[in-house]
DNA sequence: GTGAATGCAAAACCTTTGCAACTGG
DNA sequence: CCAGTTGCAAAGGTTTTGCATTCAC
């Protein structure tokens, strides 16, 4: 038995975001990177594959993306804007050390907002908590040079 | 009794943070805002007291603050980047509506890393919460428009 | 006195925009 | 078919830098 030929018919993506080659080559290359990627980065693996491609367009195709909730910006202090696919609750964890950006999952989502004093009134809709600090690789090298 | 005349040992600022005039305008003009001014609103409101003060001096004093732990720099997203010198540890809340920002005490510092899946052996040096949403007042008219 | 900070302008950097050509649904 | 997307180059806004002058300690 063969798998039906709508294969357009991509279940991951919204129906209003129209698919053109360039967006499924950005979103494609999104899709296989663990390192949260910025848009110069992406632009660069993008054009292996799709030489035509353009900085301008990933940047486009990117926030396409991203309005269409499909893919998360990341956003650490006044760097690059990165970029992840990770659908998943979570957080950013940046290694002061050698700068890797690793995804860490929401444990407990009924604690979160018990742990500030917001003002009588105001209502959440977004949470962006950036963790920093030594990943284990290089909290266990940092360690080393002590002991 | 007069007081002591050594009026430039200011004792919240760090010893070995040379003082200029233009790094006292600047933290002055922190120190009596509560709306975390980017640079270029430090620089406006520095220049009415201080009308020589350059833009690039801002900057370079608002860096040495921040590098002598003094004053907190703000993200959120890609906007310029605020300041604030209140160094209580506290997250900030921003308002999607009126786009304030305003400051929000820290109940639980130990819980909120508790709260993700951290990997194993990594060591927290810095958190960064930013909370979007919308502030007491928006929401008040928000909910009037539906009602 | 001397290393560090200032002010100015120019550069760097990331990101957005204008526009003609093209294309997905 | 045609609104929406692309690619290019140019512009935009924020932040940094080079350098001569000035200043705090």
């Amino acid at each position: 038995m063969k798998a039906p030929s709508h294969e357009h018919e991509d279940p991951t993506m919204p129906a209003d975001l129209r698919m053109t080659p360039q967006r499924r080559e950005v979103y494609e290359v999104l899709r296989l990177s663990r390192d949260h990627p910025t848009a110069a980065e992406v632009f660069s693996r993008a054009k292996e594959r799709s030489p035509g491609i353009s900085l301008a367009t990933v940047y486009n195709c990117l926030e396409a993306l991203v309005e269409h909730g499909v893919v998360r910006q990341v956003n650490l202090d006044r760097a690059s804007t990165r970029y992840c696919a990770n659908q998943n609750e979570h957080v950013h964890f940046h290694c002061d050390e050698c700068g890797t950006v690793s995804d860490a999952d929401l444990v407990d989502a009924d604690a979160v907002t018990r742990l500030w004093r917001l003002p009588e009134g105001s209502r959440i809709t977004r949470l962006d908590v950036a963790i920093r600090g030594l990943c284990p690789e290089c909290a266990k090298k940092s360690k080393s040079l002590f002991h």
